[in-house]
DNA sequence: GGCTCATGTAAAGGTCGTTCACATGAGCTG
DNA sequence: CAGCTCATGTGAACGACCTTTACATGAGCC
């Protein structure tokens, strides 16, 4: 693809003009392929055609870039469950899951970004807009739960929707993290991670009092259900992901 | 505690006598403190205080000595698995809960095992040892899975064991990755991720059937539950994770 | 046209991982 | 005990990386 700036020397000045970018561009791609404790700096500078001491003159070091790649990457992350979300239509359980596979989804589709934010151990706190960018994604996943808690059925306990958002997190990130990328993908599963993780959600949910039966309970008041964007393939089998009660 | 051997040259003959340990150890303590990343071969050597060749006559490379320590990890993390299932006593899901707490435990205890197991960028697969290690340690979780299923009352949907398993295993490895150690915990929480794991698990395991309530049900035939070992300080508040039902 | 300053370069210092030829000495063999 | 052998450790060297420093270039502005 964009060939053009970022090759030789001679097919350009003796100035980039777009060095910035081009270095993240191909750090997003070094850390892609080899993890972001594989890639250098160096290699780079040598991608994007220039010498090996240019990149300081944008980041201060390797780490700045990983930090700024993290940051990107939880801007696209945040708009991605944004979307997901769908501010909770047709209805919440439902968004709520389709939040949790568009994690796993970003997981798998950008192991660059999600391993420059979450394995890099490029520390959250090293860089302010890192941290706030983090946390507005973060939010997303807060805002849902507390709209799931708002719904939640009286008569069980419940936990503060923080709680509940962070549950959510951890459960996704675990998932994603030991069985939906990179190296981790090599243990072998008898199923793939989204029915996995969604499995997970739909019995926590139901823990929380809600009726998660796929079926629509009696057809309430709302728009039929959209069908799940990524519905080929390994989708949820009909009548629920791992069968009926026996 | 164990000086003698690992200091300088002139202490010791021109052997060492007990390299492979001291490098063990040596990066045990180097990845404790820097991580597996920061963690530099030449650095154990050093600690060891024999020459930056010498190591090799102990490991293939760098990546050996990780796959070592994880492999190590994995056998301790076994031990401690076990110990805290104690074949289901006094009851499943006490006994069940206490692996989680366990879980954690080992992370915040063995920072530097738990990263060379899981955060290091080796591959599961790249020694034999290590998969079996890293299989026998799984298998604990599994069983005590199994057993949970067994129990699991009529009328819900069951998952396989197996998936019941994956499900804990993410949680524990989500909490203790987000929240529970080095970097990650310097996200600030309103809450210990002792008790977000707890919360977590009580919660899944409602949606599973099971009764969860933490006040004994009635004082039931079981001795007085014994305290766990370290309860103190971010130790669950009585009355369950997160107080009473609305 | 000439100045300035952001941007790029070359060179150099320090660290690593790794290899190679060589040194040492522990333990066996006779 | 003499001598041999082989596992184990050494020092030097190579190439790669990160980072800094002094210097070069040229785009944009007066």
């Amino acid at each position: 693809m964009s060939w053009r700036k970022e090759t030789r020397r001679a097919e350009r000045g003796y100035h980039h003009g777009n060095l910035k970018e081009a270095l993240l561009q191909a750090a997003l791609g070094l850390i892609a392929e080899k993890g972001a404790a594989g890639f250098t700096f160096a290699d780079a500078a040598r991608m994007a055609g220039v010498s090996a001491a240019a990149p300081y003159r944008h980041f201060r070091d390797r780490e700045e870039l990983l930090s700024s790649i993290a940051q990107r990457g939880f801007e696209q992350f945040e708009s991605r469950l944004t979307a997901a979300w769908d501010d909770g239509r047709p209805d919440t359980v439902t968004a709520f899951e389709r939040v949790g596979r568009a994690y796993l989804a970003f997981a798998r589709e950008e192991p660059a970004f999600y391993n420059a934010m979450f394995e890099s151990g490029v520390p959250v706190d090293s860089n302010p807009a890192l941290q706030a960018a983090s946390e507005r994604a973060f939010n997303i996943i807060r805002a849902a739960a507390e709209r799931l808690a708002a719904l939640a059925p009286p008569g069980t306990p419940r936990p503060p929707a923080m709680m509940m958002a962070l549950h959510i997190w951890s459960m996704a990130h675990g998932v994603a993290s030991l069985f939906s990328r990179g190296d981790a993908a090599r243990r072998k599963l008898p199923m793939s991670p989204d029915e996995l993780l969604e499995a997970e959600v739909l019995i926590y949910l139901r823990g929380l009092g809600f009726p998660t039966d796929r079926r629509p309970p009696a057809k309430s008041a709302e728009p039929p259900p959209v069908p799940p964007e990524a519905s080929s393939g390994s989708g949820v089998p009909p009548g629920g992901p791992w069968g009926k009660p026996k």
